[in-house]
DNA sequence: TTGAAAGCGTTACCAG
DNA sequence: CTGGTAACGCTTTCAA
């Protein structure tokens, strides 16, 4: 079945391509009318033969001539993971709401990746990116601002780059209820996880953290232990025993993936939460409410993260200018951060 | 700062456009060299100069000519749905190594949304696509199939689709294998809980469970519940307590969200596994690992499932026959399917 | 309100 | 091996 082209739909129509193309490309007004300098009749008549041929838009034809694609890219550092995975579910509707198809991509942490990456979709003219940076990134980052295509950074912000939007959780907030609520249970020796990726999210967690901890006087107890995404699974074990030997009673977790390896390594090492060491852990999982105890954690508001950084980013299109959002975490409060006496 | 085309980089290395069309085409043969019909000293010149100027191909355009994009659409159910997030990491590196750029689009079980999804995809020139298709979907993909595009179906099948290439679970064999166990293990009242979806991959998976059930003379016992996504946490409840009161003793779960639905339900009724009732799960989750007592659970090939589906869509882009592929599923054991005496 | 014609950057075709 | 030139289907002037 050869492809409709809008030549044939204005053959069949007894008008001109360039009518065609004013009605194709009309945006509906509130009264539900055609916004576009054609005879309502007229356009009328396109539509409906567009249909019958079932004429389909050729976005590579109308990119090369427009320079629009109407499409943007979204590049989480990986897809699978649950946080972005999730996020990229309300990117994708809200960028379709919008009229935008999605273009997804893995940054891997791997800023080579990242920039191989952001070629690709560049050389798909994509109309603008959503991209969570990894530490190095700002090169490939760069490279987009300089051809001119709009960015908004998510969920990890990078200093010095004035052009971008960004959608950011307030970080250090986060940190600090978590750590907050800790104390506030009775917890002392509380200590942190974190990894060593240089990103913003991280660092600012721990920034909430040790504020908390400074507030509270208790500033000389905290403690952060730094792992790697390969050795995280042997660390975190390691820092749990370690901990417990030194009289740590309450961990913050300020990811999902050393939430679920703390609350492994305690099932492994027969330990229980909160009577041996209480938890607060990030982002949503069943497993917070299927836990032995269920866990206190601090979520994202992933539906708000997803659908803003699109807003932000289809107005940096229209050539609106870029803004920053930061937006707030919630606790969810669990049977892991309460004081109980222990019983052996 | 102006994009580099093509014909700026002929302009600088002294060649007409159409050698640098050759070697930014030319594909690497093994020896390193490039494929194609130009000088090598003049390649390598071209490719110099491509790199100083920044030259970066222009798809749309490339598109527009020759009709390939050099882009693959997946679409899923849903993008942040466990199990597809894990895939479409796979089926993202191996289409990135394979030299093509991944949209994203999740059907959302509407064939309204799959159609209206598959518009915008085709719309956008893309040379194939990967697609886990929703009831009803039939109309939609041969739209795809109309346009001459290769879809390849993943992870559930439609009958009576001649053109299109497969990658499946052998679910037969994952319900089959899940309720063996269970009977092996001596339990006798083994229920299972469905969607009513009506998708090949659910439907499969029950005609195992039976199969087993029949194989064992137990197939008077043989029962399945069915629910739907909205109802599914108050209908499992149900089902559980109902089954409960009968002497049920296990449930085969063909789905993740059916198994943490379970596992939820009976923390919420303190019952246990296995003492109350055995358990078989599907997919993976660290919710397994993590519970209470560990859950034995059916995993699919992820990687696998990615990479041929891209692998077999490739090749149908390249004019090869459509390929069907079936993947065996893994058992992997746990505590909620011992036998034990049941200890009030 | 309508239409003709000029490209957008590539690749395909045909000559040399 | 190399180069000229005509498309591809659309949007965008510009003119009627």
């Amino acid at each position: 079945m050869k492809r409709i082209t809008i030549r044939d739909v204005a053959k069949e129509a007894g008008v001109s391509v360039t009518l065609v193309s004013f009605v194709m490309n009309a945006k509906r007004d509130k009264d539900g009318n055609l916004d576009c300098p054609v005879n309502p009749e007229t356009a009328k008549r396109v539509l409906q033969v567009a249909q019958k041929l079932g004429y389909r838009r050729n976005y590579a034809a109308a990119s090369l001539r427009s320079g629009k694609s109407n499409a943007i890219a979204v590049i989480p550092n990986d897809i699978s993971n649950k946080f972005f995975a999730g996020i990229s579910r309300c990117i994708e509707d809200k960028a379709r709401a919008m009229g935008y198809t999605v273009f997804f991509a893995s940054s891997d942490e791997s800023s080579e990746r990242l920039e191989s990456v952001i070629d690709a979709v560049l050389a798909h003219n994509i109309d603008g990116m959503i991209v969570a940076p990894c530490t190095g990134g700002e090169a490939a980052i760069n490279k987009a601002i300089d051809s001119k295509v709009p960015v908004v950074l998510l969920d990890r912000d990078v200093e010095n780059m004035p052009q971008v939007g960004r959608v950011l959780l307030d970080d250090v907030e986060a940190g600090r209820m978590g750590t907050e609520l800790l104390l506030k249970k009775g917890f002392r020796n509380i200590e942190m996880i974190s990894y060593t990726l240089g990103i913003s999210s991280l660092s600012e967690r721990e920034m909430g953290y040790r504020k908390a901890m400074m507030d509270h006087d208790k500033y000389d107890n905290a403690r952060v232990h730094y792992t790697t995404y390969g050795d995280a699974a042997s660390d975190v074990e390691k820092f749990i025993k370690n901990g417990i030997d030194r009289g740590v009673d309450a961990f913050f977790l300020p990811t999902y993936s050393l939430s679920a390896l703390v609350l492994s390594a305690m099932k492994k090492l027969g330990l229980r939460t909160p009577e041996d060491l209480a938890i607060v852990g990030f982002d949503e999982s069943d497993i917070y409410s299927l836990y032995t105890t269920t866990v206190t954690h601090i979520v994202q508001p992933l539906k708000l993260l997803g659908e803003k950084s699109v807003e932000v980013l289809v107005n940096m299109i229209d050539g609106k200018p870029a803004e920053s959002i930061i937006l707030k975490p919630e606790l969810i409060p669990g049977g892991s951060t309460e004081k109980v006496t222990k019983n052996k």
